[in-house]
DNA sequence: CATCGAAATTGACAATTATCAATTGCTCAA
DNA sequence: TTGAGCAATTGATAATTGTCAATTTCGATG
């Protein structure tokens, strides 16, 4: 592992706060690895046997029961996943596999539990990042619930504004195929939604979009802190 | 409060591992309370000042956003609720109101953050309760993005079958209007979804459920211990 | 027991979403 | 450059779900 890669996991909330000889103790255990493009690195269903680290590329986190499948979460570095399955020493409820290319670090199951019995600090860390966690799903599930396709498309599209537009454009930071399953609907309604958006000042060539009404987009989308926020 | 009452609480998992003088401390900074049927006890947005544990009766969370409203949850007798927002000393995303006369006790969000950083094994067992919360969303947000509302229906029905009926009939705990909102649909479409059961064999009167054909209902449910199972 | 009011059901219809098929457009490698 | 292959779009249709209105049923209360 290099050093800079160590420095940004230290820099986790998750392992800020942990006793030193302890981080080094688990980073010891721990596997380094990279992955091609879509390698299913874990299966739902299976016992938890690692901590997953995402440092470089992207990891999607899916979900499947008879022959439907649906994206859960996009996981972009520097980020852990998978920590409540492998505390409570259970099976996986997602899968995961490599969008990108990825680095991806693998901590033992079984390390890490140790660590939470040992190091308190440790142990609170968790505590704020599976309330964290939590929360993101809780706002994931009120998005579906609350809201149609076309409005969960609106307040993405809203979100990426805020996040990265200067100008009123930017580009799509994920092929429109994946993004339909965050957003839980086919590519085939995706296009319609953008569609739809047209009349709300939403211009899209290929990745880029262009915003000309944010004031109609947002009328349409009527954002809420308590769904969209990223942090709190 | 009666110390039977006292006694349910400390045994929660959430309470079990506490020092002894810590969960005293904690209980004498609480506020024990009855509340009539169909009260609001906190609203989303509003800071976490709270946490709350039901002791009886039940507890309906439920989210809104412009004028659609959702159950997120039902909290059922001993539980504690909105737990993941004090620790964060952040904002609700959810709203709840008493469904039945219960009785409620509350503890100031400020010193279970303060007991938080003092008690280690306190710590340690939020993050299994955290952990099993966290779970049990993921396992919601799969059941509403893989399933249609029939599916859960259906699911919901062999799951009520397995816990509590012995010759395949049973109550059903809530009412419909409830039980709608729980599965994510109008009460309309339950009364459909109830009418494709029949030819499942599954027959309803008022609130009790007969099951005379286990296996084509389990054929149409397709249930998963992934999201289905309670524990785990 | 009668009656009021809410819950539940049913029917008709609209909106939303999914599915299947066909086509267009883009990317990458020979 | 060109063609193969995949992503994206579009159209047609079906399935699912929601909405509105009209009854019917059920349960609590006087």
């Amino acid at each position: 592992m290099r050093s800079d890669e160590l420095g940004l996991i230290r820099e986790l909330t998750l392992f800020a706060d942990m006793d030193s000889a302890n981080f080094s103790e688990l980073m010891q255990l721990a596997y380094f690895q990279r992955f091609p493009p879509q390698v299913q690195l874990i299966t739902e269903g299976d016992p938890a046997d690692f901590l997953y680290v995402v440092t470089e590329g992207c990891v999607e986190l899916f979900a499947s029961d008879n022959d439907r499948e649906t994206t859960m979460a996009l996981v972009q570095p520097v980020s852990t996943f998978i920590l409540a399955a492998v505390l409570k020493d259970a099976q996986y409820l997602m899968s995961a596999r490599t969008m990108h290319k990825s680095r991806v670090l693998m901590i033992p199951a079984e390390s890490i539990r140790m660590m939470f019995a040992v190091d308190p600090a440790f142990a609170r860390s968790m505590v704020v990042e599976l309330a964290t966690c939590y929360r993101g799903v809780v706002k994931s599930l009120k998005n579906h619930k609350l809201r149609t396709g076309t409005q969960r498309l609106a307040n993405y599209i809203v979100q990426c504004h805020q996040e990265l537009a200067e100008d009123g454009t930017f580009r799509l930071a994920i092929d429109k195929r994946t993004l339909a399953g965050l957003l839980g609907m086919t590519p085939e309604n995706l296009s319609r939604a953008f569609a739809t958006l047209k009349s709300h000042g939403v211009r899209v060539e290929g990745r880029k979009v262009a915003i000309d009404d944010i004031e109609s987009l947002h009328e349409l989308a009527q954002p809420s802190p308590l769904i969209d926020d990223r942090h709190s």
